[in-house]
DNA sequence: TAGATTGTTAATCGATTAACAATC
DNA sequence: TAGATTGTTAATCGATTAACAATC
Protein backbone atom coordinates (compact mmCIF):
# COMPACT_ATOMS: atom_id res chain seq x y z
CA UNK A 1 0.00 0.00 0.00
CA UNK A 2 0.88 3.82 -0.10
CA UNK A 3 2.10 3.61 -3.67
CA UNK A 4 -0.56 5.42 -5.33
CA UNK A 5 1.22 4.52 -8.86
CA UNK A 6 3.86 7.65 -9.08
CA UNK A 7 5.23 8.96 -12.03
CA UNK A 8 9.55 8.54 -12.75
CA UNK A 9 9.47 12.37 -13.26
CA UNK A 10 7.55 12.75 -9.87
CA UNK A 11 10.42 10.37 -7.96
CA UNK A 12 13.42 12.11 -9.79
CA UNK A 13 12.15 15.12 -8.60
CA UNK A 14 11.95 14.57 -4.87
CA UNK A 15 15.65 13.99 -4.25
CA UNK A 16 15.78 17.85 -4.95
CA UNK A 17 13.35 19.02 -3.26
CA UNK A 18 14.94 17.45 -0.05
CA UNK A 19 18.58 18.65 -1.02
CA UNK A 20 16.60 22.64 -0.95
CA UNK A 21 14.79 22.37 1.76
CA UNK A 22 18.08 21.05 3.79
CA UNK A 23 19.37 24.31 2.60
CA UNK A 24 16.31 26.51 3.46
CA UNK A 25 16.91 23.99 7.34
CA UNK A 26 20.84 25.14 7.12
CA UNK A 27 18.78 29.09 6.65
CA UNK A 28 16.95 28.53 9.10
CA UNK A 29 14.22 29.05 7.28
CA UNK A 30 10.80 27.86 8.63
CA UNK A 31 8.02 28.12 6.51
CA UNK A 32 7.98 28.19 2.75
CA UNK A 33 4.99 28.90 0.04
CA UNK A 34 4.90 26.92 -3.28
CA UNK A 35 5.48 29.96 -4.55
CA UNK A 36 8.71 30.91 -3.05
CA UNK A 37 9.95 27.59 -3.79
CA UNK A 38 9.52 27.72 -7.36
CA UNK A 39 11.45 30.85 -7.49
CA UNK A 40 14.38 28.92 -5.85
CA UNK A 41 14.19 25.57 -7.59
CA UNK A 42 12.98 26.19 -10.90
CA UNK A 43 9.82 24.04 -11.30
CA UNK A 44 6.51 25.94 -11.27
CA UNK A 45 4.52 26.48 -8.03
CA UNK A 46 1.54 24.37 -9.70
CA UNK A 47 3.83 21.45 -10.54
CA UNK A 48 5.49 21.33 -6.68
CA UNK A 49 1.95 21.11 -4.77
CA UNK A 50 0.98 18.77 -7.28
CA UNK A 51 4.14 16.47 -6.68
CA UNK A 52 3.84 17.03 -2.81
CA UNK A 53 -0.16 15.89 -3.01
CA UNK A 54 1.08 12.84 -4.32
CA UNK A 55 1.89 11.78 -0.67
CA UNK A 56 0.07 14.04 1.58
CA UNK A 57 -1.34 17.15 2.41
CA UNK A 58 1.98 18.75 3.78
CA UNK A 59 0.79 22.38 3.34
CA UNK A 60 -1.30 24.75 5.18
CA UNK A 61 -3.75 27.07 3.64
CA UNK A 62 -2.34 30.59 3.75
CA UNK A 63 0.70 29.50 5.37
CA UNK A 64 2.41 27.15 2.89
CA UNK A 65 4.59 24.53 4.29
CA UNK A 66 6.98 23.87 7.10
CA UNK A 67 10.58 23.48 6.25
CA UNK A 68 11.42 21.35 8.82
CA UNK A 69 8.42 19.04 8.81
CA UNK A 70 8.57 19.01 4.75
CA UNK A 71 12.08 18.23 5.33
CA UNK A 72 11.52 15.16 7.26
CA UNK A 73 8.32 13.81 5.43
CA UNK A 74 10.40 14.06 2.37
CA UNK A 75 13.33 11.89 3.88
CA UNK A 76 10.76 9.09 4.72
CA UNK A 77 8.99 8.92 1.33
CA UNK A 78 12.87 8.50 -0.28
CA UNK A 79 13.39 6.08 2.65
CA UNK A 80 16.29 7.41 4.14
CA UNK A 81 15.61 6.21 7.60
CA UNK A 82 15.57 2.85 6.28
CA UNK A 83 19.05 0.70 6.95
CA UNK A 84 20.34 -1.51 4.13
CA UNK A 85 23.70 -3.95 4.33
CA UNK A 86 25.42 -3.40 0.99
CA UNK A 87 29.08 -4.01 -0.84
CA UNK A 88 30.81 -2.82 -3.12
CA UNK A 89 32.03 -4.64 -6.11
CA UNK A 90 34.67 -3.99 -8.56
CA UNK A 91 37.82 -1.94 -7.05
CA UNK A 92 39.06 0.49 -9.69
CA UNK A 93 39.02 3.70 -9.70
CA UNK A 94 35.49 4.15 -9.73
CA UNK A 95 35.02 1.91 -7.02
CA UNK A 96 37.58 2.91 -4.61
CA UNK A 97 36.39 6.77 -5.28
CA UNK A 98 32.97 5.25 -4.42
CA UNK A 99 34.28 3.81 -1.28
CA UNK A 100 35.11 7.02 0.01
CA UNK A 101 31.54 8.36 -0.79
CA UNK A 102 30.46 10.29 2.24
CA UNK A 103 26.47 9.76 0.62
CA UNK A 104 25.51 6.29 1.74
CA UNK A 105 25.20 6.81 5.48
CA UNK A 106 23.12 9.37 4.48
CA UNK A 107 20.85 7.33 2.27
CA UNK A 108 21.29 4.29 4.99
CA UNK A 109 23.74 2.36 3.01
CA UNK A 110 26.18 0.52 5.19
CA UNK A 111 28.92 -1.13 3.14
CA UNK A 112 30.11 -4.25 4.40
CA UNK A 113 32.69 -5.01 2.11
CA UNK A 114 34.52 -4.64 -1.13
CA UNK A 115 34.63 -7.14 -3.93
CA UNK A 116 37.13 -7.69 -7.11
CA UNK A 117 38.02 -10.16 -9.22
CA UNK A 118 41.78 -9.10 -10.11
CA UNK A 119 43.96 -11.44 -7.64
CA UNK A 120 46.54 -8.45 -7.71
CA UNK A 121 44.34 -6.24 -5.28
CA UNK A 122 42.65 -9.18 -3.26
CA UNK A 123 43.42 -9.42 0.21
CA UNK A 124 44.79 -5.13 -0.31
CA UNK A 125 43.49 -2.45 1.93
CA UNK A 126 41.14 -0.37 0.87
CA UNK A 127 40.25 2.12 3.59
CA UNK A 128 38.74 0.04 6.20
CA UNK A 129 37.89 -2.81 3.79
CA UNK A 130 39.92 -5.49 2.79
CA UNK A 131 39.62 -6.16 -0.65
CA UNK A 132 37.66 -9.65 -0.71
CA UNK A 133 37.40 -12.44 -4.07
CA UNK A 134 34.16 -12.25 -6.01
CA UNK A 135 34.16 -15.66 -6.16
CA UNK A 136 33.26 -15.26 -2.43
CA UNK A 137 30.09 -12.91 -3.26
CA UNK A 138 27.30 -15.42 -3.23
CA UNK A 139 28.37 -17.03 0.08
CA UNK A 140 29.16 -13.60 1.51
CA UNK A 141 25.49 -11.96 0.07
CA UNK A 142 23.66 -15.26 1.82
CA UNK A 143 26.06 -15.56 5.23
CA UNK A 144 25.53 -11.32 5.68
CA UNK A 145 22.25 -10.63 4.38
CA UNK A 146 23.33 -8.11 1.73
CA UNK A 147 20.56 -5.92 -0.22
CA UNK A 148 21.95 -3.89 -1.89
CA UNK A 149 25.17 -4.26 -4.57
CA UNK A 150 27.10 -1.51 -5.82
CA UNK A 151 28.30 -2.81 -9.13
CA UNK A 152 31.58 -0.63 -10.71
CA UNK A 153 32.57 -3.42 -12.95
CA UNK A 154 33.17 -3.37 -16.45
CA UNK A 155 30.92 -4.16 -19.21
CA UNK A 156 31.66 -7.45 -19.75
CA UNK A 157 30.97 -9.98 -17.12
CA UNK A 158 28.52 -7.23 -15.76
CA UNK A 159 25.41 -9.30 -16.51
CA UNK A 160 27.15 -12.51 -15.13
CA UNK A 161 28.01 -10.92 -11.79
CA UNK A 162 24.54 -9.46 -11.82
CA UNK A 163 22.75 -12.59 -11.84
CA UNK A 164 24.90 -14.64 -9.02
CA UNK A 165 24.35 -11.38 -6.84
CA UNK A 166 20.53 -11.61 -7.31
CA UNK A 167 20.48 -15.21 -6.97
CA UNK A 168 22.33 -15.16 -4.11
CA UNK A 169 19.35 -12.29 -2.59
CA UNK A 170 19.91 -8.78 -3.48
CA UNK A 171 17.21 -7.04 -4.15
CA UNK A 172 18.93 -3.58 -5.57
CA UNK A 173 21.71 -2.75 -7.79
CA UNK A 174 23.34 0.90 -8.14
CA UNK A 175 24.96 0.08 -11.38
CA UNK A 176 27.91 1.84 -13.07
CA UNK A 177 28.89 -0.61 -15.61
CA UNK A 178 27.95 1.09 -19.23
CA UNK A 179 24.73 -2.01 -19.85
CA UNK A 180 21.45 -2.12 -18.91
CA UNK A 181 20.74 -5.06 -16.84
CA UNK A 182 18.42 -7.83 -16.55
CA UNK A 183 17.00 -8.67 -13.44
CA UNK A 184 13.79 -10.24 -12.44
CA UNK A 185 10.67 -7.78 -11.90
CA UNK A 186 11.17 -7.72 -7.97
CA UNK A 187 15.15 -6.41 -8.33
CA UNK A 188 15.60 -2.46 -8.62
CA UNK A 189 18.48 -1.11 -10.70
CA UNK A 190 19.50 2.79 -10.33
CA UNK A 191 22.03 2.68 -13.54
CA UNK A 192 24.58 5.82 -13.30
CA UNK A 193 26.06 6.02 -17.07
CA UNK A 194 28.76 8.42 -17.48
CA UNK A 195 29.32 7.58 -21.02
CA UNK A 196 25.49 8.23 -21.86
CA UNK A 197 25.91 11.69 -19.73
CA UNK A 198 29.06 12.58 -21.61
CA UNK A 199 27.63 12.08 -25.24
CA UNK A 200 24.33 14.29 -24.01
CA UNK A 201 27.01 16.88 -22.99
CA UNK A 202 28.50 16.50 -26.71
CA UNK A 203 25.25 16.64 -27.98
CA UNK A 204 24.45 19.96 -26.50
CA UNK A 205 27.31 21.26 -26.89
CA UNK A 206 27.40 21.00 -30.90
CA UNK A 207 23.93 22.16 -31.00
CA UNK A 208 24.51 25.63 -29.39
CA UNK A 209 27.04 25.73 -31.97
CA UNK A 210 24.83 25.24 -34.75
CA UNK A 211 22.23 27.91 -33.07
CA UNK B 1 20.39 25.27 -38.22
CA UNK B 2 20.02 21.91 -38.41
CA UNK B 3 18.47 22.34 -34.67
CA UNK B 4 14.43 21.06 -35.50
CA UNK B 5 13.87 21.51 -31.34
CA UNK B 6 14.57 18.01 -29.86
CA UNK B 7 13.35 17.41 -26.83
CA UNK B 8 15.61 16.09 -23.95
CA UNK B 9 13.70 12.91 -24.20
CA UNK B 10 14.36 12.13 -27.85
CA UNK B 11 18.42 13.18 -26.94
CA UNK B 12 18.95 11.09 -23.72
CA UNK B 13 17.88 8.15 -26.17
CA UNK B 14 20.68 8.83 -28.77
CA UNK B 15 23.77 7.32 -26.27
CA UNK B 16 21.46 4.53 -26.20
CA UNK B 17 20.76 4.09 -29.77
CA UNK B 18 24.38 4.06 -30.64
CA UNK B 19 25.60 2.16 -28.14
CA UNK B 20 23.28 -0.73 -29.02
CA UNK B 21 24.39 0.06 -32.91
CA UNK B 22 28.36 -0.82 -31.81
CA UNK B 23 26.97 -4.08 -30.08
CA UNK B 24 25.60 -5.20 -33.38
CA UNK B 25 28.36 -3.80 -35.63
CA UNK B 26 30.94 -6.11 -33.10
CA UNK B 27 28.43 -8.72 -33.67
CA UNK B 28 28.99 -8.62 -37.71
CA UNK B 29 25.10 -7.68 -37.59
CA UNK B 30 24.53 -5.46 -40.89
CA UNK B 31 20.81 -4.25 -40.82
CA UNK B 32 18.48 -4.26 -38.98
CA UNK B 33 14.67 -3.13 -38.55
CA UNK B 34 12.66 -1.30 -36.10
CA UNK B 35 11.02 -4.22 -34.92
CA UNK B 36 14.29 -6.13 -34.30
CA UNK B 37 15.96 -2.90 -32.38
CA UNK B 38 12.93 -2.45 -30.79
CA UNK B 39 12.94 -6.08 -29.19
CA UNK B 40 16.65 -5.70 -27.76
CA UNK B 41 16.43 -1.93 -26.80
CA UNK B 42 13.17 -1.70 -25.05
CA UNK B 43 11.46 1.06 -26.95
CA UNK B 44 8.64 0.84 -29.26
CA UNK B 45 9.82 -0.10 -32.96
CA UNK B 46 7.33 3.59 -33.57
CA UNK B 47 9.21 5.58 -31.20
CA UNK B 48 12.83 4.14 -32.45
CA UNK B 49 11.49 5.44 -36.43
CA UNK B 50 9.80 8.97 -34.93
CA UNK B 51 13.67 9.20 -33.04
CA UNK B 52 15.47 8.62 -36.00
CA UNK B 53 13.62 10.77 -38.47
CA UNK B 54 14.17 13.68 -36.32
CA UNK B 55 17.66 13.42 -38.23
CA UNK B 56 16.92 12.11 -41.43
CA UNK B 57 15.59 8.87 -43.20
CA UNK B 58 18.54 6.56 -41.97
CA UNK B 59 16.25 3.62 -42.89
CA UNK B 60 14.95 2.00 -46.30
CA UNK B 61 11.23 1.12 -46.99
CA UNK B 62 11.51 -2.81 -46.31
CA UNK B 63 14.89 -3.25 -45.91
CA UNK B 64 15.52 -1.47 -42.31
CA UNK B 65 18.43 0.39 -41.33
CA UNK B 66 22.26 -0.20 -42.42
CA UNK B 67 23.98 -0.77 -38.77
CA UNK B 68 26.95 0.33 -39.66
CA UNK B 69 25.89 3.91 -41.46
CA UNK B 70 23.27 4.01 -38.32
CA UNK B 71 25.89 4.17 -36.14
CA UNK B 72 28.09 6.35 -37.77
CA UNK B 73 25.30 9.12 -38.45
CA UNK B 74 24.16 8.85 -34.93
CA UNK B 75 27.56 9.38 -33.59
CA UNK B 76 27.88 12.43 -35.50
CA UNK B 77 24.58 13.66 -33.99
CA UNK B 78 26.19 13.60 -31.05
CA UNK B 79 29.36 15.47 -31.94
CA UNK B 80 31.57 12.89 -31.62
CA UNK B 81 33.68 13.63 -34.27
CA UNK B 82 34.30 16.98 -32.54
CA UNK B 83 36.73 17.84 -30.79
CA UNK B 84 37.19 19.76 -27.38
CA UNK B 85 40.32 21.07 -25.10
CA UNK B 86 38.81 20.09 -21.42
CA UNK B 87 40.18 20.49 -17.98
CA UNK B 88 39.24 18.72 -14.92
CA UNK B 89 39.13 20.40 -11.49
CA UNK B 90 39.13 18.81 -8.32
CA UNK B 91 41.63 15.78 -8.12
CA UNK B 92 39.66 14.35 -5.58
CA UNK B 93 38.80 10.45 -5.43
CA UNK B 94 35.99 10.79 -7.88
CA UNK B 95 38.67 13.38 -9.74
CA UNK B 96 40.88 10.82 -9.57
CA UNK B 97 38.84 7.98 -10.95
CA UNK B 98 37.33 10.18 -13.93
CA UNK B 99 41.06 11.67 -15.01
CA UNK B 100 41.68 7.66 -15.71
CA UNK B 101 38.02 7.60 -17.56
CA UNK B 102 38.61 6.18 -21.14
CA UNK B 103 35.17 7.33 -22.33
CA UNK B 104 36.69 11.13 -23.13
CA UNK B 105 38.41 10.29 -26.05
CA UNK B 106 35.62 8.51 -27.78
CA UNK B 107 33.73 11.68 -26.85
CA UNK B 108 36.47 13.32 -28.42
CA UNK B 109 37.76 15.50 -25.30
CA UNK B 110 41.08 16.14 -24.97
CA UNK B 111 42.21 16.08 -21.20
CA UNK B 112 44.56 18.88 -21.29
CA UNK B 113 45.30 19.56 -17.40
CA UNK B 114 44.24 18.98 -14.03
CA UNK B 115 43.51 21.18 -11.13
CA UNK B 116 43.00 21.39 -7.16
CA UNK B 117 43.18 24.11 -4.29
CA UNK B 118 44.33 21.45 -1.96
CA UNK B 119 48.30 22.58 -1.65
CA UNK B 120 48.83 19.28 -0.08
CA UNK B 121 48.32 17.72 -3.45
CA UNK B 122 49.57 20.40 -5.63
CA UNK B 123 52.41 19.56 -7.70
CA UNK B 124 51.85 15.85 -7.35
CA UNK B 125 51.88 13.88 -10.15
CA UNK B 126 48.20 11.95 -11.22
CA UNK B 127 48.73 10.13 -14.53
CA UNK B 128 50.12 12.06 -16.97
CA UNK B 129 49.19 15.38 -15.65
CA UNK B 130 51.09 17.32 -12.65
CA UNK B 131 48.32 18.95 -10.65
CA UNK B 132 47.86 22.46 -10.86
CA UNK B 133 46.80 25.41 -8.61
CA UNK B 134 43.27 26.46 -9.31
CA UNK B 135 44.42 30.30 -8.50
CA UNK B 136 45.69 29.67 -12.17
CA UNK B 137 42.48 28.83 -13.61
CA UNK B 138 41.53 31.20 -15.85
CA UNK B 139 44.53 31.94 -16.74
CA UNK B 140 45.23 28.75 -17.88
CA UNK B 141 41.77 28.30 -20.00
CA UNK B 142 42.14 32.31 -21.88
CA UNK B 143 45.62 30.69 -23.12
CA UNK B 144 44.50 26.70 -23.64
CA UNK B 145 41.26 27.45 -25.28
CA UNK B 146 39.16 25.45 -23.39
CA UNK B 147 36.11 24.66 -24.13
CA UNK B 148 35.16 22.34 -21.54
CA UNK B 149 35.63 21.38 -17.90
CA UNK B 150 34.50 18.91 -15.49
CA UNK B 151 33.96 19.75 -12.19
CA UNK B 152 34.78 16.86 -9.44
CA UNK B 153 34.67 19.83 -6.46
CA UNK B 154 32.49 20.31 -3.12
CA UNK B 155 29.15 21.89 -3.26
CA UNK B 156 30.34 25.01 -1.29
CA UNK B 157 32.91 26.97 -3.56
CA UNK B 158 32.10 25.31 -6.55
CA UNK B 159 29.26 28.12 -8.21
CA UNK B 160 32.26 30.33 -7.48
CA UNK B 161 34.72 28.09 -9.41
CA UNK B 162 31.55 27.75 -12.26
CA UNK B 163 31.70 31.86 -12.46
CA UNK B 164 35.34 31.95 -12.76
CA UNK B 165 35.63 29.46 -15.48
CA UNK B 166 32.90 30.20 -17.61
CA UNK B 167 34.02 33.94 -17.35
CA UNK B 168 37.46 32.82 -18.69
CA UNK B 169 35.70 31.12 -21.97
CA UNK B 170 34.47 27.80 -20.84
CA UNK B 171 31.60 26.49 -23.11
CA UNK B 172 30.60 23.45 -21.36
CA UNK B 173 30.62 21.68 -17.71
CA UNK B 174 30.18 18.58 -16.75
CA UNK B 175 29.38 19.03 -13.28
CA UNK B 176 29.79 16.24 -10.22
CA UNK B 177 29.55 18.94 -7.83
CA UNK B 178 25.75 18.51 -6.03
CA UNK B 179 24.42 21.54 -6.89
CA UNK B 180 22.20 23.07 -9.45
CA UNK B 181 24.67 25.63 -11.26
CA UNK B 182 23.65 29.23 -12.46
CA UNK B 183 25.84 29.71 -15.62
CA UNK B 184 25.02 32.21 -18.96
CA UNK B 185 22.58 30.85 -21.69
CA UNK B 186 25.27 30.08 -24.18
CA UNK B 187 26.89 27.79 -21.27
CA UNK B 188 25.93 23.81 -21.42
CA UNK B 189 25.64 21.90 -17.86
CA UNK B 190 25.26 18.68 -17.55
CA UNK B 191 25.25 17.29 -14.24
CA UNK B 192 25.76 13.91 -12.63
CA UNK B 193 24.12 13.82 -9.09
CA UNK B 194 25.32 10.98 -7.42
CA UNK B 195 23.12 11.82 -4.36
CA UNK B 196 19.88 12.25 -6.46
CA UNK B 197 20.60 8.83 -7.97
CA UNK B 198 21.21 7.29 -4.91
CA UNK B 199 17.95 8.76 -3.37
CA UNK B 200 16.22 7.30 -5.67
CA UNK B 201 17.82 3.96 -5.68
CA UNK B 202 16.34 4.26 -1.97
CA UNK B 203 13.24 5.02 -2.88
CA UNK B 204 12.24 2.66 -5.28
CA UNK B 205 13.73 -0.48 -2.66
CA UNK B 206 10.86 0.93 -0.57
CA UNK B 207 8.16 0.95 -2.99
CA UNK B 208 8.75 -2.52 -3.42
CA UNK B 209 8.94 -3.26 0.09
CA UNK B 210 5.14 -2.07 0.07
CA UNK B 211 3.50 -3.99 -2.84
C1' DT C 1 -12.36 39.20 9.36
C1' DA C 2 -9.35 39.75 5.10
C1' DG C 3 -5.44 37.98 2.80
C1' DA C 4 -2.73 34.27 1.54
C1' DT C 5 -1.99 29.95 -0.09
C1' DT C 6 -3.15 25.30 -0.29
C1' DG C 7 -5.37 21.04 -2.44
C1' DT C 8 -7.61 19.61 -6.39
C1' DT C 9 -10.17 19.72 -10.67
C1' DA C 10 -10.06 21.12 -15.42
C1' DA C 11 -7.44 22.65 -19.50
C1' DT C 12 -3.40 22.47 -22.09
C1' DC C 13 0.61 20.82 -23.80
C1' DG C 14 3.92 17.46 -25.26
C1' DA C 15 5.41 12.83 -25.88
C1' DT C 16 4.31 8.18 -27.16
C1' DT C 17 1.86 4.86 -29.81
C1' DA C 18 -0.96 3.32 -33.65
C1' DA C 19 -2.03 3.21 -38.32
C1' DC C 20 -1.17 3.20 -43.00
C1' DA C 21 0.19 5.01 -47.53
C1' DA C 22 4.57 5.23 -49.84
C1' DT C 23 8.22 2.65 -51.59
C1' DC C 24 12.24 -0.23 -51.61
C1' DT D 1 5.95 -8.49 -58.57
C1' DA D 2 4.84 -9.44 -53.57
C1' DG D 3 6.42 -8.76 -49.01
C1' DA D 4 8.56 -6.01 -45.78
C1' DT D 5 9.36 -1.98 -43.54
C1' DT D 6 9.97 2.77 -43.56
C1' DG D 7 8.42 7.79 -42.93
C1' DT D 8 4.74 10.38 -41.39
C1' DT D 9 0.13 11.66 -40.01
C1' DA D 10 -3.45 10.95 -36.68
C1' DA D 11 -4.96 9.20 -32.13
C1' DT D 12 -3.95 8.41 -27.52
C1' DC D 13 -1.90 8.87 -23.35
C1' DG D 14 0.39 11.14 -19.61
C1' DA D 15 2.47 15.07 -17.55
C1' DT D 16 2.40 19.96 -16.74
C1' DT D 17 0.07 24.21 -16.04
C1' DA D 18 -3.90 27.06 -14.94
C1' DA D 19 -7.72 28.13 -12.25
C1' DC D 20 -10.30 28.45 -8.24
C1' DA D 21 -13.04 26.92 -4.28
C1' DA D 22 -11.74 25.61 0.33
C1' DT D 23 -9.69 27.06 4.40
C1' DC D 24 -6.08 28.44 7.50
Amino acid sequence: MGNKNISMAVIRRLPKYYRYLADLLSKDIQRISSKELSDIIGFTASQIRQDLNNFGGFGQQGYGYNVEALHREIGKILGLDKKYNAILVGAGNLGQALTNYSGFKNAGFDIKAVFDANPKIIGLKLRDYEIMDSDKLEEYIVEHNVDIAILCIPKNGAQDVADKIVNAGVKGIWNFAPIDLEVPNHVIVESVNLTESLFTLSYLMKEDNEI
